[in-house]
DNA sequence: CATGAATGAGTCTTCATTCAT
DNA sequence: GATGAATGAAGACTCATTCAT
């Protein structure tokens, strides 16, 4: 898709695939992907209408760009990393931190995801662009499937099915990743957040009997 | 599906609304609202197109009548009634049940209401059909609050800051909601996802160090 | 797909069906099927644009609809009719002429039948809206073979391939359709012409080496 | 299908012009005038579609220096020659075998000769490039013309409007024409071609009483 | 009040043409 | 001269909304 490479003059322009992309990413988190019009998305980039139609073949195939562009990095925050901790509830909390970290950084394509159902196994299936799954979005399911899968193994997590604690450590993050989206507050927050998150969602929202000094942070 | 029956010429005809109101549910969460048209509502309905503005002056107050309407019926399932244990656990495991029971009577309008955001505070933006959040949204959101406060208050629920723990309670309940939704699983196990949807969310998903009997259900 | 019948008041609309395709015949004669916009259709007709769509789904349809009910009432000029002579040559002008008088009343659509190969087997098959031969035109080529081989069966043609001497009779028509069409003579030409065509079609262009008194036409 | 092979620098450019025309006489057969896109034209001629812009300034000029070159090289056909026959029905079935001939080694002209009409006076205006007609157009018109006022002043035709035979004429090998086009026979048929449209186009396709040894081929 | 054909603004998409390199 | 990405005017088609019947 990318064909144009960097030609003499300083820089290049193969960077206009990019800047469409990036516009469009803000102008579907604004506007929805049917309220959004190549146009705006033109326009906002800088460029004509129809130079759109030079990089993506149609209005759909910019979505699923960025759908799967950021799916792709999404995961990368999820995968396991030579410095994660051993201990399982660390390691949730390190990665779970990365991902929210890389939330705070690209508001606009999260609303979008929500829009497309990127965490939702069956969110409305009207409006959705295609059909058929997004592959990157079943990849990221499998992802949470494997967190889990690997808590139950290591005794940390009950063994209940996975695939429910799967979606329950999804809405989990669900919650403050909507957090994040919401409060504006900078990205200090994010550690917080992941804390949190894996607090809850290893310990739960009750009471805790007698608070040992340093359980809840 | 209402035909219109010969009746006397006093009787009610504001069947037609529903009818309309019941076929643009199926609609919109089988395509969108934006994938949805006017003319495949009323032909669901069994009515003219035009009949349809007869009752709503656009698109966007069907879609807001459905939601309103729903929203009012489960707002009332998580409203306290006479018979509701005094246990906090019981107690929202009671309603998170009746409300998890009321999401599979009513499949396709939580495929709209997520679509539309209902749960979520922030989601998709751009797919809403009003900028400004829908009024029974925003209830919802209070009601979430107030179930919370009161197990704050009650000492059942740790005292984080509520709108933290309304979120959190409101993702569980997402993840399960999602469960329903696509498991097809008959109505059976509403108490059931009741059950675990508050265990999880009291508790965490963590593996309990020594588990008393009867500590799990 | 008429299916507004008339109603109440004095006349009706389901004309609207006609009056487009009217007006694209004649449109789709002056400016040739791209050349062509739905609105200058529209225009003609007196409607809206988005009105042609409410009888035909694309364009194309449009043309369609034209080629093949010009194309059966053309056939049926071929056809064979109770009065029609016995004698193959008279028979051969009865016919020619009266399709030489539908051309004339049709000019504009025969603009439209060339451009789109109705008479010519293998024409420009780039111009062409479908790629399938236009079952109508298939027709109207099998129309010109049984005239063909009635005449060879009759002995009064020579006993060629039939499929040579309907190309030959196709051709010679078609010279007289161009110049019917060209010409702008009226009406009173058509069976002149028809004469002329059977005469050369029957007989060559060859100066008659003693023209006996009548002889010739 | 030219690549730009290393020339001296002196040497003649303009093959690219002809490996456009090339290109350009195969795209427009396919597809059609309007069906075809310059980027087709170039990316055939193995060159960008710009270049195509360094030689003809309008999509148009490719399609008319198509049409006037084979205009002119067809006329050649059609001429007098020294080796010519005397007599007017050899003379013609040597000019039409040449033009027969000629067709069979540039079919894709000829399916966009038949597109503008080259041999139909009035053929579809629309499909027309230009509104005026083309000037080789109009002399290829005039040659048979001219083959034919001859004709009729050696007395070989029947000394009938020499437009209308002239038209006849063109009718008849029109027929062939399409014949040689569709059929697919090699061009050995040519000649046999040329033969029978002469006979038809003298004698006509009616039954030759007694025919004389050696009266038809 | 129901009807459903007519309306026309709104958008995607195509492609001839330009022009900086 | 060659390149090919950028341009933007043009046009088919959709569908919410209107309104005469």
């Amino acid at each position: 898709l990318v064909r144009r490479l960097p030609r003499r003059r300083d820089e290049a322009r193969p960077l206009l695939r990019s800047a469409i992309l990036a516009a469009a990413e803000t102008v579907f988190a604004e506007r929805g992907f049917h309220g959004a019009r190549i146009q705006d998305i033109a326009t906002k980039a800088g460029i004509a209408a129809g130079t759109v139609y030079n990089h993506f073949a149609h209005k759909d195939d910019v979505l699923v760009a960025i759908l799967e562009e950021h799916s792709r990095e999404l995961l990368e925050q999820l995968e396991a990393r030579p410095d994660d901790p051993e201990d399982f509830a660390a390691l949730l909390e390190a990665r779970v931190g990365r991902l929210l970290a890389y939330v705070q950084r690209h508001r606009a394509f999260f609303a979008i995801a929500y829009e497309q159902g990127l965490f939702a196994g069956g969110a409305a299936p009207g409006a959705r662009v295609s059909a058929r799954p997004l592959a990157k979005v079943e990849s990221f399911r499998s992802l949470f499937l494997g967190l889990v899968e690997q808590g139950i193994k290591a005794g940390a997590l009950e063994p209940l099915e996975a695939e429910i604690l799967a979606r329950f450590l999804g809405g989990t993050m669900r919650a403050f990743v909507l957090s994040s989206l919401t409060d504006g507050r900078g990205d200090a927050s994010a550690q917080e957040h992941a804390a949190l998150t894996v607090d809850l969602f290893l310990h739960g929202a009750a009471r805790r009997e007698r608070a040992t000094p340093g359980g809840r942070r």
